[in-house]
DNA sequence: TTGAAAGCGTTACCAC
DNA sequence: GTGGTAACGCTTTCAA
C-alpha cells in the first residue's frame, strides 16, 4: 500500500523513532504503554526522538491491537435540553480527567435510533452510557448483553444504573407549599411513556395524601413550553393555588399565561419546577425548583462504568441512587387568603 | 494472541462469515464497503450469513486499513451553553445522516485544553470541527496544518469557516428601538477576547451613529446572569431607556432585576438579546431578540467539511456566512414619553 | 467476479 | 531491559 524503501509519507510512525532512536518499535511502544517497563536513560531519549519528530501514538491501531479503544459512547435523546446537556457536560469531564474520549449520540428523541446508535457505537467504544433510553427492555437487554453499560436516569433489573428520583426533592415542595397554606395543588405531569414523569406523579400524589392535600391532575403531556402555558388556565379554573409542574420549561410556560393574565407569582399562585435548570434560576421570578444532582449523574456513571471496566467480573449490578432536593426561590410563597 | 485453531471467543469477524458462506474475507468485505463489486446471488447469500451470526464490520478496524474512520471530531467551550448545544445538536444530527460519527470534546472555555484536545482528537478523526475556537492564531494554524479543519462561529485568514454574523440583526435592533422612539441605549459587551463580542460591539456602534442615537456602553464583562443584574443599575442611572445585551443570558439578568426595582419593561424600559435561545423564547415577558441561524451554523459546518474530505485539492478556503434577523417579542416597546 | 497476500500502526508474548 | 514476531480485523492491489 504503501511504496517500499520511500519513507511513509504522512505520519511519523513508531517505527521511524525507533530508528532515530536506536531502539526497537517495542521499545518505542513500551515507552508510551508501560514507562517504568524501559530504563530512564533509552526511556528519555526515546521521548526526545518523538518529540522532535512530533511522534503521538496512533490511537487507532493502539485500540485494534488491544481490544479496547479507550472510548465512551454516550447516547442522549436532547443534547438541546439544558438537563441532557449538563450531564453531558458532566461525563465529558469526568471521562476526559481518566483519559477517555467521548462518542456522543443524539436520538432526538428517537427510541429505534437509540437502539441502532447503541449498536453502531457499541464496535468502537469501551462502554455505553445511555441516558433516559427510552428503547424497550429487551432491546436494552440485548444491547447490555453486547457491551458494558450503564443506565442514567433509568432503572432496569439487572442492569447497573445511576439515578436520582425526585421523590425527597418533591415530598420537600409539597411541604413546602403545605406549610405556606396552600391546599389545593395542581399536577403537571410529563410525557406518557417517561420513566421520571411516572416517578414524580406518584411522589406529588402520595406526598400531598399524606398532608390531606387537594391535587388536580393535567396530563400526559409533551414536557414543552406551551404546554405550560395552556395548563395554567386549566390549574387556574380548577382552583388550584400552587402549580407543580414535571419540569422548569413547563413551569415557565405557566408563568408566561399566569403573567399574561394579570395573575401574580407568588401572590396569587405559587409555582414549582424540576430539575433546577438554568431556566429556573433566570427566569422572573426565579422559580422554586427540584434540584437534580445532573454533575453527579455524570460523573457517577463515568465512575461506575470504568469501575466495570476494571473488575468485568462483577456480578451484581451496582445501582447509584443519588438525592432530590428543593430549592426555594421567588416563584413560590404563602397560598393567597381566602376572604382576600 | 488468540488459541489457533479453537474459534475467536467473542466476536464474529469477516472470516467466520467467508467460511460460513463458502467465499474468502475479501469478497465479504466487499459485500459491505463496495456491494456493487460483486455478484448479486453471491452478495445475497453472504450479507444473509451476515446477518444470522450478526457480523459487524469492525469500523476500528477498518479505520486502521482506510485510514479514515468517518468521524467528525467536535470541540465546544461550553456544551452546557444552550448556545453551543443547538450547534452541537445539529452538527450531530446532519454528521449522522451521513453516515459519520462525532467525537465530542468540551473545554470548559479553557483555550489550552482546546488546543491538548485539538491535537488528541487529530489522530482520531477525518475532520475537526471548531466551534468559537478561543486558541491563539498560531495554535490555530498548527491544527489546522496537521487535520482538515473548518471553524464555526470564528473566522481566520485562509480557514474555512461558517459565521453568522450578528450585524444584520443588531442593526435591524437599533433601527427598531429608534422606530419606538427611543434615543439613548445602553450596550452590554461580552467577553474581553470574544470575536463575537467586538463584532457585535462595531454593529451596534455603527447603527447607532447611523442614526444619531446615544449609546453607553458596559464591559467586557463575563457573559453571565449575574452580570445583567448588576448593570441594570447602571443603565437605569446613566438614563438608558433601552438595553441590548451581548446574549440573551445577560439580557434575562437585566429583565431579572429591572422587575426587582419594578421597572416595567417594555413601558419604562426595552430590553434586547442575542442568540434568540431557548432562554428567550420561555422569559417572561419573552426577549426580543437576534436570532443567529445556529442549525444552520452546525449543518453547514458538516456539510463544508465533507466537502472538504471529498475534494482535498481545493485551494481557496470556502466561507459561509450566514444572515442573522430580528425576532420581536414583548421585551421591547414604545420609549416612555419624557413628560411622563 | 473472486481469491491470495500484503499491509495499516500498534501491542503483547517469548526469548535473549 | 530489550528485540523479534505474531496478532488485531479489515481493505486493497494484483492475479487468476
Amino acid at each position: 500500500m504503501n511504496e517500499p524503501g520511500k519513507p511513509r509519507s504522512g505520519t511519523v510512525g513508531a517505527e521511524d523513532v525507533a530508528a532515530r532512536a536506536g531502539v526497537s518499535p517495542s521499545t518505542v511502544s513500551r515507552c508510551f504503554a508501560t514507562p517504568h517497563q524501559v530504563r530512564p536513560e533509552t526511556r528519555a531519549r526515546v521521548l526526545a526522538v518523538a518529540e522532535q519528530l512530533g511522534y503521538r501514538p496512533n490511537r487507532i491501531a493502539r485500540s485494534l491491537a488491544q481490544g479496547r479503544t479507550h472510548t465512551l459512547g454516550l447516547i442522549v435523546p436532547d443534547i438541546a435540553n439544558p438537563f441532557f446537556a449538563v450531564i453531558t457536560k458532566a461525563v465529558q469531564s469526568r471521562a476526559r480527567r481518566k483519559d477517555y474520549a467521548v462518542f456522543l449520540a443524539d436520538t432526538d428523541e428517537h427510541p429505534d435510533d437509540e437502539y441502532e446508535l447503541a449498536h453502531t457505537l457499541a464496535g468502537q467504544v469501551d462502554g455505553l452510557l445511555l441516558v433516559s433510553p427510552r428503547m424497550t427492555g429487551d432491546h436494552l437487554a440485548e444491547i447490555v448483553h453486547r457491551v458494558p453499560s450503564v443506565l442514567v436516569n433509568r432503572d432496569a433489573a439487572g442492569i447497573p444504573s445511576v439515578t436520582a428520583p425526585s421523590d425527597d426533592g418533591l415530598r420537600q415542595a409539597v411541604a413546602h407549599l403545605h406549610a405556606l397554606g396552600h391546599r389545593h395543588l395542581a399536577l403537571i405531569l410529563g410525557a406518557r411513556n417517561s420513566w421520571s414523569s411516572e416517578q414524580r406523579g406518584h411522589a406529588v400524589r402520595f406526598a400531598a395524601e399524606q398532608l390531606s392535600l387537594k391535587v388536580t391532575e393535567f396530563g400526559p403531556h409533551e414536557p414543552k413550553f406551551h404546554t405550560g402555558t395552556q395548563v395554567a388556565d386549566l390549574a387556574l379554573a380548577a382552583g388550584a393555588t400552587a402549580v407543580i409542574a414535571h419540569n422548569d420549561l413547563m413551569a415557565l410556560g405557566v408563568l408566561s399565561r399566569l403573567a399574561d393574565r394579570g395573575v401574580r407569582v407568588p401572590d396569587d399562585v405559587s409555582v414549582v419546577g424540576a430539575d433546577d435548570t438554568l431556566l429556573a434560576t433566570t427566569s422572573t421570578p426565579a422559580l422554586t425548583s427540584v434540584r437534580i444532582p445532573l454533575n453527579a449523574l455524570g460523573e457517577r456513571a463515568v465512575d461506575l462504568m470504568l469501575h466495570r471496566l476494571a473488575n468485568p467480573d462483577t456480578k451484581t449490578p451496582h445501582r447509584t441512587v443519588l438525592e432530590s432536593e428543593l430549592i426555594v426561590r421567588r416563584s413560590t410563597g404563602p397560598a393567597p387568603r381566602k376572604d382576600a
